[in-house]
DNA sequence: ATTAGTATTAGTAATCATTACTGTTTAAAC
DNA sequence: GTTTAAACAGTAATGATTACTAATACTAAT
């Protein structure tokens, strides 16, 4: 794929951030560096780097959002404060448990687990 | 609530089903029996019978589905014939990692498995 | 360095799913 | 039967995403 500035700063972005951004925030984080920089071009380059790998997609009820941490993880999503934090969750059970019981072939285990975090006791 | 002749074919239409129809397809097979309902009524009375707990609503990537079945059940998606298969998968240790380790309280634990299912095989 | 070729871009229009609005219809309480 | 508010059909509006197009800018070959 060809170097473009518009996808580098993108990347950096998306990098820079734990908080698994939609695309219109990056948008509007992108237009601080290139002011004239399209929503399309966003969109654009978030579906390269999710093809390509850099980034991957999760999904947050009906809203896109892009991590750039690719290492397999799940997904805490707080009611209260609607933040989504990264947590690794062992899945090896489950996946048995499909294999043998069901013959289904798992490649991916998506966990998202729904409820309030720690700073609404 | 009060009476709905639509909100009734709405709700048997997806109870006669396991496949966790789209509003659309919900829209399409209503017109069979009421030709002129609306889209709109569709997706207000899905929102009825979710809010109420007569349905539930399941989320594929972008794509918003309903589902009859309120037990609770896990998901297993075919990436060869994008069906969504039920599936009941044990999720208390989940639960006791992020209560213990996060001091996170957890409502819900949502499941995705992703893979090939028996007829791919 | 210049050129040529093509991927990428900005800007805008189009699409798709969903929601909001409005005047009309209908369930159900009196 | 009359009344009243909920629900309706039809349509317009919204929001997220994709598609289109002419201009721009990487990059490899000259």
């Amino acid at each position: 794929m060809r170097y473009s500035h518009q996808r580098e700063v993108i990347r950096e972005i998306i990098s820079s951030t734990n908080s698994h951004p939609s695309a219109d925030w990056v948008y509007v984080k992108a237009r601080k560096a290139i002011p004239n920089i399209s929503l399309g071009t966003v969109y654009r380059n978030l579906k390269q780097l999710t093809d390509q790998g850099t980034i991957r997609v999760i999904q947050d009820g009906p809203l896109t959002r892009y991590d750039w941490n690719k290492e397999p993880h799940d997904h805490m999503k707080c009611t209260s404060c609607g933040s989504m934090v990264d947590i690794e969750l062992p899945n090896d059970d489950l996946k048995n448990i499909v294999k043998s019981q069901h013959n289904f072939e798992v490649s991916d285990v998506e966990i998202t687990l729904i409820g309030k975090c720690n700073k609404h006791d």
